[in-house]
DNA sequence: GTCTTTTCCGAAACCGGTTTCGGCAAGTCT
DNA sequence: AGACTTGCCGAAACCGGTTTCGGAAAAGAC
C-alpha cells in the first residue's frame, strides 16, 4: 500500500513538480529552495547551484499563479488593442502580437490582451487586468501627444513601455522607429530627383510622430535648399478618403506639388485615386513616398514607395523592454529606435520640366 | 498606534478587499463565505444572500490567482494565432480578438494569446499554457479535417471551442457560418443571372469548410438542374496568385464557365488580376462570387460580390461558448451557427448570349 | 580560548483563497 | 424521552509558493 501511494506519477494524470519535490529531493526546505532560485543573497553558491541543478533536473516550473498570491506578479504583459474606425488595424496587429509573443515566451511570459472601442474603455479595461493581477505591465501602442493611459499608469505605479517616444519622456520606456529621418531622406531623395515643390501630408496631430514626421520633413528641406509651402500641406490625413481630398485641393492649383511626401500609406493611396480622377499618372505626373509599409501600398500600380517598419520587430522589442522594466531597471536604459527600411517602388520619379 | 493600524487604508495604496474582509464585516468564517458565494448546497439561503450583498457592497473581487492554485482554474481564455504564410490574417485578427474580448470581459474573464508559425510551435505553445495555468481552455481558429489541437487537447481533458465545425463531432463545441449553404445560394443567384457554366475554386482541403463549401456548390447546382464539369473546378486555392493562375487555365477553354464561385475572397482577387489580362471585364464577361468578405474586395472594381461572415461575432459566440464549455456544459448544447450576409455588389451579372 | 560577527539555512508565518472534517442545534423517529 | 438524522456553519488543513525571523555553525577579533 504505502509504497504504492509513494509514487503518484503512477496513479492518474502527472502530478506538477513542486518547490517540495525539489527541496526534498535534496534535503533541504522549500524556503531555501526558493530562496536559491530567487537569487536572494543569503545562500552559498555551493548549494544555488546543487538547487538550480535539481530544479531543471527536474523540471521544475514555479507556478507563476502560486507566486502571484505573494508577490503580485504573474509574468504576464498586457495589451489593450483600441479599434480605430479610420485604421482596422491591418496585419499590422497580427505582425505586433507575434513579436511580444515571441519575447515573452522566450523569458516564460505570457501576453494578456484585451480590446476597446474607446479611450474610456481602454482605460477601463487596463484597470481591470491590474486588479485582478491579470498583468504585471503594459505595452501601449500609438503614442499620443497627451496620453491618459501613460497618465494613469504612471499615478498606479504599474510599468509600461510606448510604441513611439513621448513628449514628456519621464518615467517613459520606449520603442520607435525614426520617422524623422524617413521624412527628412524622403525629401533629399525627390530633391535629387529634380523636385523643388514638395508636399507633405501628415498624420494624426494627436500623435507623437505626427511632430516627429513633420521636423524631419522640414528638416530635410532646408536641407535640400528647399522652402516649405503651406498650401502643399496638410494634417490629420488619417484615411484614404482624407489623403485623396487632401490631393484634390492641394493639386488644383497652377503651382502645385510635383511630389507629396505623405506620413501615412493609408492617405498615400487616397492620394492615387485622386490622381487618377484628374488623370495623373503616379511617378511621372506626380511623385509620392509615404510611410508605413502596409501591403496595400505594393498592390497599387505603380506600388507605392515607401518606408516600411517592421512592426513584428517593434513587438519583440517592446516585450524584451517591458519585461525588464517590470523587473526594476531604469527607464533611461529602455529607451530604443530603429530605421525604418526605404522601399523604393515606383511611386517616385524624375521631376516633369513644365 | 493601533487606531492607525486597524485601518491599512489611510496609508498608501489602498489595499484589495479580500475574502476575509467580508467574512469579518459579516462576523462568519472565510469558508462561510466562499462556499456561499460558490454555490455550495450546505449554506442556508439566508445567509447566502446576506453573504451576497456584503460580499457586491464591499466590491469584494476573489483573486483569481489565490483561487487558480487550489481549483487550477485562472478565468482566462487561451488563444494560439498561427501565422500562415498564405494570409497575413488581415483584419480577422483584430475583429475576432475584440469578440472574444468582449464575451470574457463581460463574465469577468481574460484573454491570452500566443502565436506560433508553425503547428508543431501551436501544439507546445497551448501545452505550456496549460502546463502554466494561464488558460483554461482554447479558442481554435480554422478547423481542420486532421487537427492535431483537437487530439491534443482532447487527450489532456482541456476544454475547447472550434470556428468552424469538425468532421469528428465527439467531444467538440463550436461556432460556425453555413458555408454551404452560401455556396448554394450562389449557384442559384448565378443561374437565375442565366449562367449555367459555373465554376468552383475551393479553398484548402485540409480545412473543414472545403469540404462543406464544395457540398454546397453541389447540392446548388443540383437545385438548378446544372452539372458540375471538373475542367471548371479547382481546389486549393488559397492565395491571389494562386485565384490568378487556376483563372488562366480554365478561362482557357472553348467551354469555360461563364461565371466562378470562390470560396475565399483573396482567390477570387487573383480571377480579377487574371481577367484583367485576357482583356475579360468582371461583371460582365465573367461573374464571380465569392466569401469571406474581406475589405479588399470592396476595393476592387468593380466591387467584389461575396458572403460576409461576422467575424466579431464569431469571436463573441466562441468565447461565450468556451467558458459555458469549462464551467461544464455538455459539448452539444455548445454548438452554435450563423449564416453569411450576401453582399451583391457588381462581380456578378447577367450572362451573355454566345 | 572566549567573544563577537558573519554566513547560511530551517522553522514558521503568510498570501487569499478552497475544501475536508467535525460538531452543534434543531427536527424526526420510535 | 432517548436515539438518529439533517441542516448549517466553524476550525483547520491545504494549495504552492514567498518572506520574516531566529539560531547553529563557521569565521574573525582580541
Amino acid at each position: 500500500m504505502t509504497e504504492i501511494s509513494s509514487f503518484p506519477m503512477l496513479h492518474g494524470a502527472r502530478r506538477r513538480v513542486t518547490i517540495s519535490d525539489v527541496s526534498d529531493a535534496l534535503g533541504l526546505t522549500k524556503s531555501t529552495v526558493s530562496r536559491a532560485l530567487n537569487g536572494y543573497p543569503d545562500i552559498s553558491e555551493a548549494t544555488r547551484l546543487k538547487v538550480q541543478k535539481m530544479a531543471t533536473k527536474m523540471g521544475y516550473r514555479p507556478h507563476s499563479q502560486a507566486q502571484a498570491i505573494r508577490t503580485g506578479r504573474v509574468r504576464a504583459l498586457g495589451l489593450v488593442v483600441q479599434m480605430h474606425d479610420h485604421d482596422s488595424q491591418r496585419p499590422f496587429l497580427a505582425e505586433f502580437l507575434s513579436g511580444i509573443s515571441c519575447s515573452a515566451s522566450a523569458e516564460g511570459w505570457t501576453l494578456t490582451v484585451a480590446t476597446a472601442a474607446s479611450e474610456a474603455e481602454t482605460l477601463e479595461a487596463m484597470r481591470a487586468l491590474v486588479r485582478d493581477g491579470k498583468a504585471d505591465g503594459f505595452i501601449l501602442p500609438r503614442s499620443r501627444r497627451e496620453d491618459p493611459r501613460v497618465d494613469l499608469l504612471r499615478q498606479a505605479g504599474v510599468p509600461f513601455v510606448l510604441y513611439g517616444r513621448a513628449v514628456a519622456p519621464e518615467g517613459c520606456a520606449w520603442f520607435d522607429f525614426l520617422g524623422e529621418q524617413a521624412m527628412s531622406e524622403a525629401v533629399l531623395h525627390l530633391a535629387s530627383l529634380g523636385h523643388r515643390r514638395i508636399g507633405f501630408f501628415n498624420g494624426g496631430l494627436g500623435y507623437v510622430y505626427s511632430g516627429l514626421r513633420a521636423a524631419g520633413f522640414g528638416a530635410g528641406m532646408s536641407a535640400a535648399g528647399l522652402t516649405i509651402d503651406p498650401q502643399h500641406c496638410r494634417d490629420d490625413i488619417l484615411t484614404a478618403e482624407h489623403g485623396r481630398r487632401a490631393a484634390l485641393s492641394v493639386l488644383d492649383h497652377p503651382e502645385h506639388p510635383t511630389a507629396i511626401i505623405c506620413a501615412t500609406d493609408m492617405g498615400a493611396i487616397g492620394i492615387y485615386a485622386a490622381a487618377e480622377e484628374l488623370g495623373l499618372r503616379i511617378g511621372r505626373d506626380l511623385s509620392v513616398i509615404a510611410y508605413d509599409g502596409t501591403p496595400e501600398g505594393a498592390f497599387q500600380s505603380p506600388p507605392l514607395s515607401t518606408f516600411a517598419v517592421d512592426n513584428r520587430r517593434a513587438g519583440e522589442r517592446l516585450g524584451a523592454l517591458l519585461i525588464r522594466r517590470i523587473r526594476g531597471e531604469a527607464v533611461e536604459a529602455l529607451r530604443e529606435t530603429d530605421t525604418a527600411r526605404f522601399l523604393d517602388r515606383g511611386s517616385a520619379g524624375r521631376s516633369v520640366k513644365e
